[in-house]
DNA sequence: AGCACGATCTGA
DNA sequence: CAGATCGTGCTA
């Protein structure tokens, strides 16, 4: 399938949210397929976003989500968890879109491994699907349209009447504004 | 140089 | 509902 180029990432941050929906994630980890379809994501956009990790400027930590778009962003928090997220938006608009929760697709059985706890309730949650995905610090800065290593590719179109967006999780530290803004999507499973 | 805290998860 | 656990960024 079609790995997602640069102008993919190069929309507004909020409609790029929404069209990862569907797509495909894919971690090459030792030669084996690590991958599953996206269906939760969460929009941050640029300094004017309150709960933007960019909001009070460039640092070190945050540097990567003002180069170009098609990149990704990977950050350490709580002491123990990594964050992935895909830089959105042209150089120095420093936005970018968390990757929430995906559906295992290949390499289940590795996931499973690399979870300490097993069961189907694998890869909800940001931290969970980086541990499972081996998803860690050492990516950050990777480019996702070289189709190496990591990358996002097109899979499936989601039917709009699938879609709900919620505010995002959180982030109660935000400008009311921000914390109420819907820019959280994900596909409704049942 | 010190310190408070976080885009979370787990188990009690 | 607290504990895990540490890098980051703000203050001095």
């Amino acid at each position: 399938m079609a790995v997602l180029t640069r102008n993919f990432y190069l929309r507004d941050t909020v409609k790029v949210a929404r069209a990862l929906l569907g797509t495909k994630l894919v971690h090459l980890a030792n030669g084996s397929e690590l991958s599953g379809m996206i269906v939760e994501t969460e929009a941050y956009c640029g300094q004017k976003d309150s709960a933007c990790h960019a909001h009070r400027g460039k640092t070190p930590r945050n540097a990567v989500m003002f180069g170009q778009p098609g990149h990704a962003y990977i950050y350490f928090t709580y002491g123990l968890h990594y964050m992935l997220n895909l830089v959105t938006e042209e150089k120095d608009q420093p936005c970018a879109v968390l990757i929430r929760g995906v559906v295992p697709l290949a390499g289940i059985e590795e996931m499973e491994t690399r979870r300490r706890k097993k069961g189907a309730e694998l890869t909800n949650g940001p931290a969970k699907l980086c541990q499972a995905l081996g998803i860690d610090k050492f990516l950050n800065g990777w480019d996702l349209t070289l189709g190496s290593k990591l990358w996002v590719e097109e899979y499936k179109t989601i039917p709009a009447k699938l879609i709900v967006a919620t505010p995002r999780i959180g982030i109660d530290y935000a400008q009311k504004e921000h914390r109420e803004a819907l820019w959280r999507f994900a596909v409704e499973m049942h």
